[in-house]
DNA sequence: GCATTTTGTTATGAGTACTAATTATCACAG
DNA sequence: CTGTGATAATTAGTACTCATAACAAAATGC
């Protein structure tokens, strides 16, 4: 997705981006896939993608939540949280019980080996938000977190 | 890659999402999904994706360049931009001629189809840059980017 | 009771990006 | 000038993400 960029060291030679550099839209991406890239390495060591760890998040923070509740407020389609579930319940992370009123839907939680690893997940989570927090510097956080949630809703 | 999000307008509901709404990768995340949709959506009527803008751009900038250049500073691996160049160039945008000094490269440059294209994609661009930058608010543009590259740059 | 909707599932395809290997050319040491 | 290694572009094969469509089972509503 992202190239190594700096080889040789000679980067930016005379090279003009032709207006991009100062396009929100490009940095933003930029920012994006670096964000995403350290997240996952930090991850790594507990075989958790990105998208993993949100759900697992969710889960725990309202256990007995259904599938598509949590492809809703995390923008994955049904489908493919299907097979992010069927990941984690195999490694016996999430539990897939009984909805009281629907035979239909399942009632996800975590399992104590799922709150085990999400607890010390969530250890990495913190020091790689805190490294992002960082590179904010002066700028102030609710306001920067304003401004992108105004953008994300263009 | 996102979901429609409102359909029934019962957002949110009481779901939490565990403290992940408050992450700057999260919300870094929203953002460049749809500052992304939006371009997208721009540039449709020019039959261009968000990629082929900026490679467009970057030879408009600096003709003469070589593919690899284009890679190394747009961050696309040299594999993928052989296809980028293929497509426009039988579209007739662009014109991959001789190097002076080197028979294995390429000098890019636009053809005057390519620069007319371009002019009224750019037109297309500015709005939606425009439609970006207003999101912002009171936040300083400069400030702002000033943040994101620094996290680029983790 | 019957049509419609909803939940989860399966199958499948589009799009994108990565790696490895190939060809042609270049730079340079001997 | 010759051979070795590096470089530009390409090709092929693979993997991953994301999206759509169709489906079965169960729920809901008239």
């Amino acid at each position: 997705m992202i190239e190594a960029s700096g080889r040789k060291e000679v980067i930016d030679e005379q090279v003009s981006l032709g207006g991009l550099e100062s396009t929100v839209g490009f940095i933003l991406r930029l920012a994006q896939v670096a964000v995403f890239k350290d997240l996952l390495a930090a991850l790594k060591p507990f075989d958790l993608r990105v998208t993993d760890l949100s759900v697992l998040l969710v889960i725990e923070a309202t256990p007995g939540l259904q599938q598509r509740a949590i492809g809703e407020v995390l923008r994955i389609q049904r489908p493919n949280l299907v097979t992010i579930i069927d990941q984690l319940e195999t490694r016996g992370l999430v539990r897939r019980g009984p909805v009281p009123g629907d035979r239909r839907a399942y009632a996800l939680s975590l399992t104590p080996a799922g709150e085990a690893l999400l607890k010390k997940a969530k250890a990495a989570h913190a020091r790689h938000d805190r490294k992002v927090l960082d590179a904010l510097g002066d700028l102030d956080k609710d306001r920067m977190l304003a401004a992108l949630e105004r953008i994300a809703a263009l």
